[in-house]
DNA sequence: TTAACATAGTTGCACCTGCAACTAATTAAA
DNA sequence: TTTAATTAGTTGCAGGTGCAACTATGTTAA
């Protein structure tokens, strides 16, 4: 039976990937000019499929607490990427929409994305792919059952 | 030709499981009173494979700026799990080692991570496993390929 | 109706992050 | 040897992060 180094067993190597993959994301948009973090980014692609989303939900879908997610929004708002608009049927609420400029620097940003992706997994083929997606649902199903137990 | 949703491509999906991953790390050690970030963990980790590293290339195999790494150091050196001790031979280079409360602490926590490890790949078969650390690589390697064009 | 609870969002605090610019020390070149 | 280039580490700055505590609003129960 063979030894497995810790480095080679899933969890740290795919936390290592998702953090080489972020710095190339990074480098990649500014090579392009595209003024956008990757948390940015995410947050244009959910307002894009379903813009005008209020800020808990938008929070929720992208993984992180209400109190980054506000301030993510600040920052972007700050660079003309999104705007707050209070709710009017329920004040605590706000629902974010892109602005024009958002939806620019978001189409902007698509082929500059596509190029990321396809060069990532290039050499890859499209069955290894499916299997590691199959695998990386099944750790987040394991998550999700620990985390309501 | 079924069309794939952007979330259930490999990057985005790496992204998200990292993340709930991370969560997850957190709240364990947290539960079992373990007073360490993951960044922090993997430092530990190094260190206790090769103790007295140079910061620099603590950083870069824990693949972070060495302002970055300066600062955790830092950190950790006011929790008193680790040390920094100026080289003779060359006065710019600090050595980092780890104090006794750091190897209590890191000996501590490795059985809550293989907790995390075995409850987060439970139900997944070795060779899924591998075959994903395969892609995982694969994509690494991409990584590497272009940055350093 | 009033009091108790729940919810959306913000703020203080502490931490992790990278870039550019800096200091101090070392090494290479003129 | 003196100067120039390089290297290790730190600091200022700006941003992302979560928790706990807070405000304001909305809902439910007594």
């Amino acid at each position: 039976m063979q030894e497995i180094r810790f480095e080679n067993t899933v969890l740290p190597c795919l936390g290592k990937t998702a953090k080489l993959a972020g710095f190339y994301f990074t480098d990649m948009f500014h090579e392009n000019n595209i003024d956008l973090s990757k948390e940015q980014w995410l947050v244009l692609k959910k307002l894009h499929d379903n813009d005008g989303m209020v800020q808990n939900d938008l929070a929720f879908i992208t993984d992180r607490s209400k109190t980054s997610l506000s301030r993510l929004i600040q920052t972007m708002e700050k660079r003309d990427y999104v705007v707050r608009v209070h709710s009017k049927s329920d004040k605590r609420i706000n629902h974010v929409f892109l602005t024009q400029k958002g939806k620019d620097i978001f189409i902007k940003s698509l082929p500059v994305l596509n190029q990321i992706m396809s060069e990532l997994t290039c050499g890859i083929s499209r069955n290894d792919l499916e299997s590691t997606v199959r695998v990386l649902h099944h750790i987040q199903e394991n998550i999700n059952k620990k985390e309501n137990k």
